[in-house]
DNA sequence: ATAAAAAGTTAGCCTGTCCTAACAATTATT
DNA sequence: AATAATTGTTAGGACAGGCTAACTTTTTAT
């Protein structure tokens, strides 16, 4: 029954890791919202079982196989997300939290199922790669929209976070995954951006919002 | 995140009280796997909670709150087998273990959705009729196929357990729920039955499984 | 270089969920 | 009615997963 826990840890420990390159213990209490010595014995006892390396005042590092269960984990999540938003007619701002709870339940065959429906998909319904049965996984490495410039031509590859406000903020903008964005204008003084695309002209993007969005340049036209 | 364990007791306490009328503590913890004095201890727990009362040495009894909480999982639990067999292809011997995980997935809005795509049906993949929104669950009370005569003409409504070597076993003889069964025979030194359905005829099922199929007289052809 | 801030550690405690051993009450059997 | 079997209770302990308080180490900023 305390699968969940461990498996709340690992996933964390994996996606601090990906984000910062070090995994603090500071990092993942916050991120679990539990205090620093509570994460602290539990890094004690993942490393006992093999999940991390431990050492004393040194940042945490996931093991192979720490790091497998991880990706396997975060598969079950996308896996889910994707099949909420392909076959269940969820929003891609409603799936996070349903498939938060659903990556947990312990059935190979149901995720194993649900990815054969969706005729094995690469990515979830933010763009972010599904790790393969191995947990392996592909990580393209977009750059951020703010990263280009002006008169760029972009494709909407990913996203950065699959916030529920952030996506409600898109959806209201019509932006949505593959768009096609010409980059009009950049504010030196905000960084914000004047961008069009499909049958929207002159929307403005403040810096925020532009370093959440992965794309992929995509000039002449 | 110890919910799980909450409501495993209630779930089975409810099913007990279904089965047997009263809910003993040794009952319990056979069904749960867990030994006596926990469940006793966790029978206080819940005491306090409101979700039964517990006297010393009486048998426990669900409140009101307690039934309708105990109802409303079970409610997720069938709507769940019957969203795997008919929207995921599975059997209906594969779905309990997983609905059994899925059970426990907090999330109103994905078991209602789930009702949803299958047009709110009132019966599980084994018959069992599904609790609505608010607890509610009619009892349809059918007789066992062990309880008919000989040439009785009955239809098969519902099954007495979910247990896949069980399923598994009728699927073996292609027998499905809302069957024409003619019972040819009965032996009265063993309680067998010989039947006829469908394109099987002569096929004898055992008193035990005779017992655990629930049918409607379906007699006068 | 030192002081302040941040991060990590340890000790000690709490609650939930489980256990065994020893005993008490209830129920069933003769 | 007495005894045996079953069922329930209590005491005491273990372990997971959480906490605060007090302290140490490391990092950052002056």
């Amino acid at each position: 029954m305390p699968l969940k826990t461990k498996e709340n840890y690992l996933k964390n420990m994996y996606m601090i890791d990906e984000e910062k390159g070090v995994i603090s213990l500071s990092a993942l209490g916050k991120r679990l919202r539990v205090s620093i010595p509570t994460v602290n014995s539990m890094a004690k006892r993942l490393h006992n079982n093999g999940f991390v390396t431990y050492e004393k005042y040194k940042p945490l590092k996931l093991t192979k196989k720490g790091k497998k269960e991880a990706a396997l984990i975060i598969r079950r999540h996308r896996i889910a997300e994707m099949f909420l938003v392909k076959k269940m007619n969820f929003g891609w701002e409603e799936v996070h939290d349903i498939a938060e709870e659903m990556e947990h339940v312990e059935s190979e065959i149901l995720f194993e199922r649900m990815n054969e429906i969706l005729g094995s998909p690469a990515f979830d319904p933010h763009g972010s790669p599904i790790p393969d049965r191995n947990g392996n996984i592909v990580l393209d490495n977009y750059p951020r929209l703010s990263e280009m410039q002006e008169g760029d031509m972009v494709k909407l590859m990913a996203l950065y976070d699959d916030n529920s406000e952030f996506l409600k903020f898109l959806n209201g903008k019509k932006l949505k995954l593959g768009a096609q964005i010409s980059i009009n204008k950049i504010e030196s003084f905000d960084g914000s951006m004047t961008v069009s695309y499909k049958n929207e002209s002159e929307v403005t993007l403040s810096r925020e919002v532009c370093e959440s969005l992965f794309v992929k340049l995509a000039n002449e036209k």
